[in-house]
DNA sequence: GAATTATCGACCGGTTTGTTCGAAATGCTT
DNA sequence: AAGCATTTCGAACAAACCGGTCGATAATTC
């Protein structure tokens, strides 16, 4: 058969279709094991717990993220304005991700209207944008739900970190410190470059 | 205040945003109240269960989609080639259409989801049409998730009975009479005309 | 053919969830 | 204000659900 690695990963991308879809709570282990067509018990074989799947999942994808956000941003040729276009069609990866987001907070749905509130204020480019920040504000609250004030307080000050590299005017601020601007803010403590 | 069946249509558009985002068995009452800010039980002052909002909102979306359909039917100027063509282009999809929701059915989905998978693929207009055979095929196994034997089978019904209106060749055969064909597969015993 | 690897069914205890019910607000009429 | 109908809600419950365990069993390797 194949290695055991290999059929963690697979796994990892299978449940991370569920996850992206239901968020985290909504999730179960029995719809992931039946997604593989395999024993629920079975699954505990590769991974010891439901969350340990959850963050696999979402270090995987974020590692996904983080490359396509590399090279679309470098393949940008007049900086700010075709950068947040192509941010734009990538839409549906960072949808994806606020679907994480989601998974953390569906327990109480108030930070739905925290996102719907943002959703007023920035047009549809900065918003992918912003559901990436929420991603990422929310991964330290990932597997610690019950203080939800404290992780709106990450998201917020994420958000504060994001806004001048990436919303900065100045056009004489090249791309290459641009993009690692954002990178730092993003993916700080998550993903070893 | 507002009257009470101002009340039940407001419940039945928030619960229908949740209802499909999440499909029937994970959306929770909990999650409605929480939407509308209002307490659990009271919900069953308006609705006497879930199962009779879910109902609600599935006849709701059903009588929009098919103003939809009936408005978009007539605007075709062309009648026949065009729309045989229209739809023609997209034959695909409906031969498709048994792959998909075998595999919804495999992992234990309810027919929203199938939905949301079908609006990646396809454009606007065809996920009109698909909705609604969706709506009416799914809509007996709304409330009885078990079997999905024959919920596949009642698709594959809808989908069999839209072939003649919609793909019946005859040049003499009017557009008119032909969206009424359509509709009446499509709605029959969901909605009085 | 023994040992290791991999899969599975059955089961458990805690949690969730749809629903009920009586009581407490709230609104309305006199 | 009093009395009545309308509306909201918290507490509680039975049933289902869900993550995880465990021992048995099958498959593979050596």
């Amino acid at each position: 058969m194949i290695n055991k690695e290999d059929f963690r990963r697979k796994i990892i991308v299978s449940a991370g279709q569920i996850f992206s879809r239901f968020g985290f709570k909504k999730t179960t282990m029995d719809e992931i094991a039946k997604a593989l067509k395999m024993g629920k018990s079975s699954i505990y074989y590769y991974f010891e717990s439901k969350e340990e799947i959850f963050e696999a999942v979402v270090l995987y994808e974020a590692n996904i993220l983080r490359n396509e956000l590399t090279t679309a941003i470098k393949s940008v040729e007049s900086p700010v304005d075709k950068m947040r276009n192509y941010v734009f069609v990538r839409m549906k990866s960072f949808e994806k991700l606020s679907n994480y987001y989601n998974a953390i907070f569906d327990k109480n749905l108030d930070h739905f209207d925290f996102i719907e509130t943002i959703r007023e204020k920035y047009d549809r480019e900065e918003l992918a944008i912003l559901r990436l920040i929420l991603y990422h504000g929310a991964r330290k609250k990932v597997f610690n739900v019950v203080n939800s004030e404290y992780t709106a307080m990450a998201i917020q000050t994420t958000l504060k970190g994001l806004e001048v590299p990436l919303f900065w005017k100045k056009k004489e601020v090249n791309i290459e410190s641009r993009l690692n601007a954002i990178l730092d803010v993003l993916f700080n403590g998550i993903i070893k470059k």
